[in-house]
DNA sequence: GACGATTATGCGATTGAGTCTCAATATTAA
DNA sequence: TTAATATTGAGACTCAATCGCATAATCGTC
């Protein structure tokens, strides 16, 4: 609901379908951290969740400027750390100075190809990659907790248009 | 001067046989644009091909202190990058502040698991893993120049003294 | 609802890896 | 040797990201 808040549990202000079972896991990892649930907390979690995509820190610094809640940029930095230990968002480094980030349902996962002439990252998933790397992790003893897989190149316009 | 050098092509300090066609690919490579050998760059060039492994930047600089040449950390940086453009060299991001570098030989490629508890970096190559990728490329008409799989987790040994 | 212990916020200063400027110097081809 | 061109080094600079600290907000408890 996006109207009147009557119980504690009922504070987003966004739809409230979609995302709500991350905003949920959310609170859970601020509770078991004794940590608070503050507006700002809250304006920067529904700006991630309401758009998918990859975005850059100071881009949701900007975007939240136009949001009701003021939301420094220190706080968008420690948000976004918060909410990558609790794996809802991911750092991703493209190769350029800023960082992206980029919203994760908790389960998915996918990687990256970077055309590095426009710019364009697609995503994709491959069950066999992710099962060839299970392998190769068991090979070595390994345990992973997460990685990163970017192939960089270009995108079939670019390439087109002329390698 | 170190040591004879008759002929303009054998001004290289260390050991000739290994490296020696990098060497070799590098001054092409220089050749081709106009550019210059320069002491500066003959010293990082031996001081990366002398040690494999991963380093970074101002770790190298640190070891050149100790080289008869002298080289500023501008240069070591604009070193980097010409080794890096004729594919000599990589730049890796492990997620720590610093970039990290390391010495490829051509032709070769290798993907990393990196340690987050003791910040041990395993090299691995899977051929498979290369096909899948290339596979998926093409899938979507997209031009590979390269790519980076980074898988972060325990250690054998960080995994067995207690995850 | 108010209180108090505790956590969070925002500002502005700070950090630090990496880049840039430019005068002085080295390299290369002729 | 020379002239044309590329390179170097010192230190200023950039800029994403972090930090310290005084003030403010949160939340369990009464």
């Amino acid at each position: 609901m996006n109207g009147p808040q009557d119980t504690p549990d009922h504070r987003w202000h966004i739809g409230a379908q979609h995302g709500q079972m991350q905003k949920e896991a959310f609170l859970e990892f601020l509770a078991s951290k004794r940590l608070k649930l503050t507006r700002q907390r809250q304006a920067v979690v529904d700006e991630i969740f309401s758009d998918s995509g990859h975005f850059e820190a100071e881009e949701l610094v900007e975007r939240l400027k136009g949001s009701r809640t003021r939301v420094s940029r220190a706080t968008v930095y420690r948000t976004l750390e918060l909410l990558r230990e609790c794996q809802l968002v991911e750092k991703l480094d493209f190769g350029t100075p800023r960082s992206f980030y980029e919203h994760v349902p908790p389960g998915e996962h996918h990687d990256h190809l970077i055309c590095t002439r426009c710019g364009n990252v697609i995503e994709f998933h491959n069950e066999r990659l992710e099962a060839l790397q299970r392998e190769i992790c068991s090979n070595f003893g390994f345990q992973d907790s997460h990685h990163s897989l970017r192939i960089f190149g270009l995108c079939s316009k670019c390439a087109q248009a002329g390698g």
